[in-house]
DNA sequence: ATGTCC
């Protein structure tokens, strides 16, 4: 058995955690893997790298994609004007977003062409790094690009991190009673079922998002217009084989937001073509990855903070997230620098970058 | 990650 290229995309001066680095080795020596990368986000998860894409010549593995098939990012520019905006008066009007949907979460489903599948979820945020977010553009590195994209610095942004919630959970789970860890031979009609299945929860993740951003948007009594929408979870066609993407955004989709932690700044990039991106398998960090694991980011971080320093950030942002643990888990100092990371990118030439966004709202949880 | 586990 031949084991697959492992490429990492960081530089020597990037931290990277020697248990995801495993993960990746591990993986690599799967029947049928060709090529593995590592973006400079890359951390140890349940037994599979996040921050990393892995390409298969005639195998599909379902359990590379992971649970959250379709989770990814979207962006909206708001009809608020940044001077007439008021954080305290956003927070104040943000709440309940994470409960059940009051709107025709069937009709939605339908309009978007997608079968009669669960609407229970839909329009909700979920748990884990899942967030909302209100934002506005800070650093502009190319203005003639920021200007011919027809990007608008005057507005509020949103930008809204989700997935398929139970729905990709449930695929993966019909799959594993099936076939374990196993991969699918492409050509079966088992491996039809699960692509057929996962292109849905896809296109339902990403309507998750979009009707997230309609609340959100209804609450605080704007409109928006989405700027862009990526998934990071998900299996494609590539090259004449499989690329599985695990918390890898794709370099071949139009713009990139890549978040730093829900204390630092985004950024918005412009993925390259060419040889350097072939290989990388055409994928791009996802986010500023995580330094610490949960239970490590709650036992130093409740030693340190009580829960109102951390509803604040250094760069003045709010967060509203009434789960004490969550708040500690998901805080900036668990995660990994972004600027390093999108650092990373630049340098092996996989991104040009056009701006940065600065936090002004972040959303997590919160009862009506 | 989870209409999640304690």
């Amino acid at each position: 058995m031949t084991t697959a290229s492992i490429h990492i995309v960081a530089s020597p001066e990037s931290w990277i955690e020697q248990a995801a680095i495993d993960q990746l080795h591990q993986t690599a020596a799967l029947p049928g893997i060709d090529a593995v990368v590592g973006l400079p986000d890359l951390h140890a998860g349940r037994g599979i790298a996040v921050g990393a894409a892995f390409w298969s010549r005639g195998l599909v593995y379902p359990h590379l994609v992971g649970s959250d098939i379709g989770c990814g990012m979207g962006l909206w520019r708001t009809a608020m004007k940044l001077r007439k905006f008021r954080p305290d008066t956003a927070v104040r009007k943000l709440h309940g977003l994470e409960e059940a949907w009051e709107g025709d979460a069937s009709a939605r489903l339908a309009e978007a062409g997608l079968p009669p599948l669960p609407v229970e979820t839909l329009g909700t945020i979920g748990g884990g790094n899942h967030f909302a977010e209100l934002l506005r553009f800070e650093d502009v590195f190319d203005a003639d690009l920021f200007a011919e994209l027809n990007l608008d610095a005057q507005m509020v942004q949103l930008m809204v991190h989700s997935g398929s919630r139970g729905l990709g959970q449930a695929i993966l789970d019909r799959h594993r009673t099936r076939h374990s860890v196993g991969a699918l031979s492409a050509d079966t009609p088992d491996c039809a079922a699960y692509l057929a299945e996962h292109d849905d929860a896809v296109r339902w993740a990403e309507l998750n998002r979009a009707v997230i951003a309609d609340r959100f948007l209804d609450r605080l009594g704007t409109e928006g217009e989405r700027l862009l929408d990526i998934c990071h979870n998900g299996v494609t066609p590539h090259r004449g084989g499989w690329l599985h993407r695990k918390g890898a955004a794709p370099a071949d989709k139009g713009l990139v937001v890549i978040p730093g932690s829900r204390g630092d700044m985004t950024y918005l990039v412009r993925p390259r073509s060419g040889d350097r991106a072939d290989a990388a398998l055409h994928s791009l960090a996802h986010g500023a990855g995580r330094k610490w694991s949960r239970s490590e980011a709650r036992d130093k971080l409740a030693r340190r903070f009580r829960i109102a320093d951390l509803e604040r950030t250094a760069l003045g942002s709010r967060v509203i997230c009434e789960d004490r643990e969550l708040i500690f888990e998901e805080a900036p100092q668990a995660y990994k620098d972004i600027h390093q990371v999108v650092h990373d990118l630049e340098r092996h030439g996989l991104v040009d970058l056009i701006a940065t966004l600065r936090p002004l709202v972040t959303y997590k949880t919160r009862r009506a």
